[in-house]
Parts: structure tokens; sequence; C-alpha cells
DNA sequence: TGAACAAAAGATAAAAATGTCTTTTAATAA
DNA sequence: TTATTAAAAGACATTTTTATCTTTTGTTCA
């Protein structure tokens, strides 16, 4: 298993991808996205329209319409987005799938896992949403292949 | 999303108890071992036949027969039986979900999830099947609720 | 206004993960 | 050697995730 959702994957490259662009001045229109990041068109559609209602992205419709991303958005952590599609289970839950794991009551993988949890939430949380735009305008980074 | 597949979470629960039993000189049902965890009792018969044909547990059929854990067995890193059962994407995978991420041509979150992926390894890599029974069978550690 | 465009919304489909049921095989003990 | 026990195996069912198709709504521009 991967560590985030496959929808949560697309999300995270498609909001990056939006991001990019809107730094550019550019609203782009799903199409564009999902060749931008290699992704099922009509599926990206629906991520995005979540994501669109939640706030974390703006939308309009029309001509020369598509997605884009506000500036206050582009401070917000990607933790957010993980929430957002994933919910806190990567954050919070038992790694072995205990409802009531805690330090009074651990599984043999609490304390060690505690570590981790909060080590991925800490990189998802420094990072924020616009944090990769200037290394993606440089193309040192991908986000497709 | 949970780090682990319910099967996997199933999965190490159950060793870990089988592991525990076996301490003790005592080989166990499915139907003890899914009372002892809190899972569905079927499913974890599937989940065990799985783990007995690629050779992380033993079973023995018939009258006082059930499932035991040789002392080799116990021996073996946590991250065995997480590769039996999810493969090995949460150690190598991108955490983007891209094929061709590596240190050259990275997604994103690259190098801090580097980063994460190892320490995942390396706390399943350390401790052993048979790394929590004295606890187990002090009762500190919980394996169900 | 109305034609074209693009996202939103709703319905449906396919695939994968999770869970259950039934029959078979192998071991034990009487 | 036969009855009983318990895992193995195979088939089936349900739920969740992933993906697609169609219709609707809202926006722009001629």
């Amino acid at each position: 298993m991967a560590i985030f959702s496959k929808t949560c994957e697309y999300a995270i490259r498609a909001v990056l991808y939006i991001a990019h662009k809107s730094t550019l001045g550019i609203k782009v229109g799903i199409k564009d996205i999902a060749a931008g990041i290699d992704s099922p068109e009509l599926y990206l559609a629906k991520i995005l329209q979540d994501l669109s209602r939640k706030g974390l992205i703006n939308s309009v419709k029309g001509p020369n319409g598509g997605f884009y991303i506000s500036d206050t958005s582009l401070a917000r952590p990607l933790s957010d987005i993980v929430e957002a599609v994933d919910g806190n289970a990567l954050f919070t839950g038992c790694a072995l799938g205990l409802k009531q794991c805690s330090a009074v009551n651990p599984c043999p993988l609490h304390n060690q896992f505690k570590a981790i949890r909060d080590q991925i939430y800490q990189v998802l949380n420094v990072n924020t949403i616009g944090t990769f735009n200037e290394e993606l305008v440089n193309g040192i980074l991908s986000l497709k292949k």
C-alpha cells in the first residue's frame, strides 16, 4: 500500500499544478491539468469539484474559465489537502487499526509510530501549496511520470 | 487513509498474537486468534492461509492443531509481514504515485518522504515478530480494542 | 440575446479490498 | 479404520475505491 490514496495523490499533484500556473497568472482547464499530471480527466474533475466545494481551490465556468488558487490558499499547508481527501487517520490513527490505542493502552507499535505520524504531519504542515512553485517553473520538479 | 491495509493490520496483530502464544508453548486455532485480536474470523483465516503458504507462520490440521510460529520466524522483522501482505510500496514507492520518481527526477516531496519511508522501514525492520512477547504476556500491550 | 465554452452535478460502471459460506484435505485419537 | 477436529481451498457476496458517461448550470463574448 501507498501512503496516500490514489485520489489524494491526484489531488496533491493537481493542486500543485494549478498553484504553479496560478503564480504565472494562468487559469487552467481540467483537460490541461489532467494532461499535466497524467491522471484520468473525468475522475480528476470529480476530485477538483470536491476541493473547490471545500474552498481549497477556486474555479470559474465558461470561456476562459478554469481552476486557479488564491494567494491565501497558496499559503495553506499540504496537510489541508490530505485531510480534505484522506481524512486525518494518517496523522492520528493507530498503525494496527485499534480504536482505543493510546499511551495508556498502547498497541505494540504505538510509540514508534507516533514519531512517524508526527514526522509525516510536520512535513505536510511545513510545506505549503505554494512552496514548490519556483522549482515547478524551473522544471526541476516533476508532477507526472 | 491508514498506513497499512486492513488486511495487513489484521496480519500483524494475528502474527504477534500467535507469537506470544507460541512462546508459551501453545498452538492456537483461528477462532481463538480472531477473538484475541478482534477480527472477522473467516477473513482472518484467508490471511493466515496466505502467511502460512509464504512460510511466515506454521500450522497443523486436526485435533490439537492450530497455528504457531517457529523460533526462526520469531526472529524475522515485522517488515517481512508488511511486505508479504502490502508489498513494498510503503518502503520504496513515491508519495505522489509517480512511477519514475527518483533523486534525478524528483516529485516535490521526494526527499522529505524518503526520510519518512526510511524511518518506517527501520522501525519495522528493527522490531522482530518476537520483540513484544514479554509485554504481551504481561498485558502491557494491546492487540484488540 | 444566443451560441459556445467549461465546470458542476448526478448517474452508472469497473476494479479492488474486505468479508462470508461451503466443501475438501489432512491430522489425531478413540 | 473411522469419527472428529481444524486448517486449506474454492466460490461467492458486499463494500469501497477508482473511473466514466451524460446532463445541467453558469459564464463569456459575439
